[in-house]
DNA sequence: ATAGGGGTTCCAGTCACTGGAAGGTCAAGG
DNA sequence: CCTTGACCTTCCAGTGACTGGAACCCCTAT
């Protein structure tokens, strides 16, 4: 399968599989013309990268896991790790995010908006400088 | 004042004050020995500065926001508008990120993590791929 | 023969820094 | 006066995960 076809049912941009082969994450063959020549396996393996993307891995996370993956006798317990230390980020940012958005909501509330150039938003970023 | 004591009363290191200056944010005049020599100015808006990239804004929202702040004849509304559209984008964030960490944590739930080898997370991240 | 829609490589750019090397300057201590 | 160490300077390269573009090759249909 050619890579334009990959890209579809994987989900993925043609760029993004050709930067994922530059990487070593998957490795196809290549036709007579040079292209690259995907099987299914391929094409889940990418499949599998784009899912774990979504769910916000690292891309080293991911060669982790498609390791794992890819590991017959592995250990449910290493995949679990990856995914809590993971998880624990997710929440680590989250709440950073939570912050950010609370001050900067109480921010955006307390500017009247107008034609006046008096405005809470700025006295903050400059005051909380200070 | 030099950069390092800049540095420290702003509460950003020396090199990012240096790309600051590369970028045009501020512009500092340079001593008989070739040092930067900042003045309170400068150093009020380094912490205006780094007041504003800590509620996420972006480089560019900064130097916007850095000229109206300076514009005595600004209107709020549009230094209002800036925040709401940044806001907007937090909240934008904020739901994939929480979306992400339903999953995932929905799946690290599941997952027993021990040393057979089955596992619902590899599971979920293939099958949702195929 | 040609036109188009694939494919290929390689280089550069994104964002906001950050690390490191190589070298100049300054203040204090011996 | 000399040295030491902390500070300053510039410049180059790297980060993560792509993305855009140029220049070129290949395949199919008309």
């Amino acid at each position: 399968m050619n890579i334009g076809d990959v890209a579809e049912r994987a989900g993925l941009p043609p760029k993004t599989i050709r930067y994922y082969e530059d990487i070593g994450l998957v490795t196809p063959h290549r036709g007579a013309n040079g292209y690259r020549a995907f099987t299914e396996q391929d094409v889940h393996k990418l499949a599998f990268l784009a899912r774990a993307r979504t769910l916000g891995f690292t891309i080293e996370d991911c060669r982790a896991l498609l390791a794992l993956y890819e590991d017959e006798s592995r250990a449910s317990s290493e995949v679990k790790h990856i995914a809590e230390e993971h998880l624990a980020q997710i929440d680590e940012k989250l709440a950073q995010l939570q912050q950010m958005r609370d001050t900067l909501a109480h921010l955006v509330h307390a500017c009247h908006g107008d034609d006046r150039p008096d405005c809470p938003i700025l006295s903050d970023l400059a005051c909380k400088a200070s």
